[in-house]
DNA sequence: ACTTTATTTTAGTTATGCCTAAAAATAAGA
DNA sequence: TCTTATTTTTAGGCATAACTAAAATAAAGT
């Protein structure tokens, strides 16, 4: 008889779940990629592959890189959902603050039941995105669409819809804050400096100037 | 030179600490009555009791029981004030009843900080007890003061100004909601039956009959 | 006091999940 | 292609925290 049991998904699982998710979107992670993103030496990385293999949450051939099955990404979907549920409660309901949120909720993702995590999505209101702009997984596992384009790609004298911006920088994301650039506003491309990418831009009636990392970090939609 | 290193305080120690807090709060407690509250095997605790010791969380000689020192008793009630106030925020904010409150709020516990726990606090209003009555440790680790006198002891026509109801089950705290029994309620002793024990009780104008073991959960301070 | 019972500790194992050092495989450069 | 550099895996260890079985101690009963 083949021994069928459903170990529990620990704690360091789900993180590594999460990180290939997020390393290997499409293609697939090598285990530097992985062993920087989740700061675990490689040696510990190569042997955790091997177990996660085994449990069917990845494809994975050594020395040939990693990549989720439907099983495991299940599970990233799962904890990135409460991640962002997490995050978003603390942003909009205990006053954290950008620097705070991120390492709080990587404790708590761990910790909520579903039972909490649906709670807290009634409580919140049933968001589709936290604040700023990072699509919320659905219950079963949808990623709900975001408009995704770069702010540095429009032409002169367009306008981007604002959806989100992709940066888990604390500072980043507070300067931009400090600009008025946020989700859902409007932000029009007034100029192009020649050289060295900066860009004019205007919002809310102000002007400012953005360099291309930041330009290329404000994603949304192109309007009229 | 002595190895000063402060280790990190697990999930398994916090545990421990409180769980010896619940049992002895005065006396000492033994390695069974820990066993059986903690649901782990006495060799483990006995190994873990050990380890407490070593770190100056606890007085412990074999065979002799074991209680906190006062660097284990300020963790205890660290501990003890996150699990009060998440169940605070589970049973006033997220709609979970008596049932679910304790299994997610042992897991909560351990993963909130310190940060987390204050903003929570000050979200909930500050409070001194949980909705049940049980008293909240507050920041500096001292027990708010909880009248306490059992409604069992009542003489007739006296009356007891609910403080707290002093039981876990569901079952318990479920059934005397049913019967508007809750903190800050007045209920009367009307008659006491000549065996048994039972208590023919006033609430809110309506008259019900409790046993002698739910009256003696009931309690409060007698007023005029 | 002596024997039986109950409690507690010791001994030995197991499972996770991390680490460093060394070996092996792959990728890059001459 | 051959050599060097980088990446990845293997080998060996350690810490935590649980378990069962057996031994030691303490408590109770006669
Ligand atoms: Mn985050
Ligand atoms: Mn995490
Ligand atoms: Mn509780
Ligand atoms: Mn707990």
């Amino acid at each position: 008889m083949p021994k069928n049991k459903t170990k529990p998904i620990s704690t360091a699982i789900e993180d590594y779940l999460k990180a290939i998710w997020l390393v290997a979107q499409d293609a697939s992670a090598s285990t530097n990629d992985l062993a920087l993103q989740l700061k675990i030496s490689a040696p510990s990385v190569s042997s955790m592959l091997g177990k996660l293999r085994e449990q069917n949450f990845v494809h994975y051939e050594p020395y040939r890189g990693v990549r989720l099955t439907e099983k495991g990404e299940r599970e990233a979907l799962r904890l990135l959902r409460r991640h962002r549920l997490i995050e978003t409660f603390l942003l909009e309901h205990l006053g954290y603050d950008w620097g705070e949120v991120h390492e709080e909720a990587e404790k708590l993702e761990h910790a909520v039941s579903d039972t909490f995590t649906e709670r807290l999505d009634t409580f919140l209101g049933h968001p589709s995105h936290d604040p700023h702009g990072d699509p919320i997984p659905t219950l079963k596992g949808k990623l709900p669409v975001t408009p995704n384009t770069p702010f540095a790609e429009l032409s002169i004298g367009e306008t981007l819809k604002i959806a989100r911006l992709m940066s888990q920088d604390k500072d980043v994301l507070t300067y931009l804050k400090s600009l008025a650039i946020e989700p859902s506003k409007e932000l029009q491309l007034v100029k192009r400096e020649p050289v060295g990418g900066l860009v004019h831009v205007e919002i809310d009636g102000a002007e400012t100037v953005l360099s291309k990392e930041l330009a290329m970090l404000i994603r949304g939609e192109v309007i009229v």
